[in-house]
DNA sequence: GGCTGGTATGCTGATTGGCTATAGGTAAAA
DNA sequence: TTTTACCTATAGCCAATCAGCATACCAGCC
């Protein structure tokens, strides 16, 4: 039984002719004939009722005929199936992004277009830290990262700068810094500081605290925050001043002044797209082309 | 997309190279390299990453995998059914039974030894006379049927003779004729009769006038019954005596007795399974076999 | 560097599938 | 009844496809 043959069987069960289905396929009838008689030979029974003008269906043909027709829906159904999924019109992929980078703008849209652009694509945002994301992208449960990499070098990964992050000074509005800002880090010696924990994203907490070395600064540390929320949020809470990646800008919290210091912003932070070389998904391919599109 | 492609396909899928696949399938490695190359060319896909020790399915073969194995099962599904279907194991049967037959020990013993031997054909089985049996066999609404037919040449039909019936008279136990049955036809001149109305079974009813017309004897008929269950309860009744098959006698109807009387023993009344010559229904013809091996 | 276990490729022979021509059969038309 | 038209079946031939063999090539491993 195989596909050529059941093609022509459902034509001939169509058209109860052998010679009008020959017409219909565009081939002889001749060869119709015989592909027929393989099939009964290979299924061991006779389905056509030959007639002088024309073939009736036996029983058997009858039964047959259903199931052939859903057989080559089948196969047309796989083929559109695998075309579209060769496309990345359909499938799913994950992409993982920092917290704090989901309210940047060109980030929202990036989400956005793709589920425009991608509707029939499960789509799925995984709101994880650098580390984290690079864990997950490692052992292949994550397409795709918006984060923060030591390096653009990474074994396995392929990167794609979207744009440079910097550090800024975000303080209480309450705060008389916020009246007059300072201009140099070193004012801040006896300011207390809001801090961030290292285990949680090291690729980030290393480069801050490699920064602060060569600035030759040490902040007056009087508590530590889990993520870069929790950090804002205490901030707002008139706790302290913090560091944060200029980013943070977009989240627009009450209660916060964001305020550029030279010597942080000197401090670059670029964020990376990443993904696995070997990752062939092209949904995900279609996402890193949206991603040129959107911060290119 | 051929079976052949899918089978090798599926075969690469689950052992993870295609040289051991080859070995599975029992197909030299070159061919299966190829076919599942060509496979990959008619559905415009990579479906297998080439490594050094052995192949992996990219996005692609892992979506076709499934849809691979369902169509290979499929595939023995139709087989299996087709087979059965052949064997007559599954499939439907109709067969129509004159309602007097049913009651017959030989007819029973056929129905049930059918459903025990064929449990999964649908076996329906109708209580018709003959005439509409015939009417719906020709119109090929009815599989066979067991009725009276006015010869055993039908054309469009094949036959089979189950039995010779004959005719009898049946008398209402309170008749005198109980105690004292008569011998000829002749007594009966001035006794009441029951009679069968033509319209519903005409072969029987004509075979039964040209008997009566070829003994010249011509019954008093008082009152007329639809079929033959109607007119019984009517001599129950005691109404009159009635001349019925001999096939009746399995009705067992209290307030009646059958009398054979060698005038009514000489009328055949042949009893016959009747099917199209043109139903290639395996089931059918395993029901034809079995009353062969019940009547024969 | 050689060995091992895998995939890819070129060549050849066998199988298969399709085409043409034609035979044979049956139902409708003449 | 004969003829015609239309259908299926068969035979023979040719082209395309497929499988097998030998071998190249490639990567990891001792």
């Amino acid at each position: 039984m195989e596909f050529r043959q059941i093609s022509y069987f459902v034509a001939v069960a169509e058209t109860g002719s052998i010679s009008a289905a020959s017409r219909q396929v565009h081939v002889a009838q001749p060869a119709l004939t015989r592909q027929i008689r393989l099939l009964e030979e290979d299924l061991g029974t006779r389905l056509l009722e030959r007639h002088a003008r024309g073939v009736r269906l036996t029983i058997a043909g009858k039964a047959l005929y259903d199931d052939a027709v859903q057989l080559l829906d089948s196969r047309t159904r796989i083929r559109t199936r695998l075309s579209s999924l060769g496309q990345g019109l359909i499938g799913k992929v994950s992409l993982g992004v920092t917290v704090t980078h989901l309210w940047v703008p060109a980030v929202a849209e990036l989400l956005r277009r793709y589920r425009d652009r991608y509707p029939h694509v499960a789509f799925e945002v995984f709101p994880l830290l650098s580390g984290p994301q690079l864990e997950r992208l490692r052992e292949d449960s994550l397409d795709a990262g918006i984060l923060y990499l030591d390096s653009a070098e990474q074994p396995g990964l392929e990167t794609r700068l979207l744009q440079q992050d910097h550090l800024m000074l975000a303080v209480p509005e309450t705060s008389h810094w916020s009246a007059a800002p300072p201009h140099r880090l070193a004012e801040l010696t006896d300011t207390d500081f809001v801090w961030g924990v290292r285990s949680i994203s090291p690729v980030y907490y290393d480069r801050v605290m490699a920064h602060f070395a060569r600035l030759n600064f040490a902040p007056r540390v009087v508590q530590y925050g889990a993520d870069n929320i929790t950090i804002l949020s205490m901030v707002a809470a008139g706790l302290g001043v913090a560091i944060v990646p200029s980013a943070s800008r977009a989240h627009l919290m009450p209660g916060i002044r964001f305020m550029d210091l030279p010597e942080l912003q000197t401090c670059d932070m670029p964020l990376w797209l990443a993904w696995r070389s070997s990752n062939d998904s092209p949904a995900l391919h279609n996402l890193v082309g949206l991603t040129d599109a959107v911060f290119g």
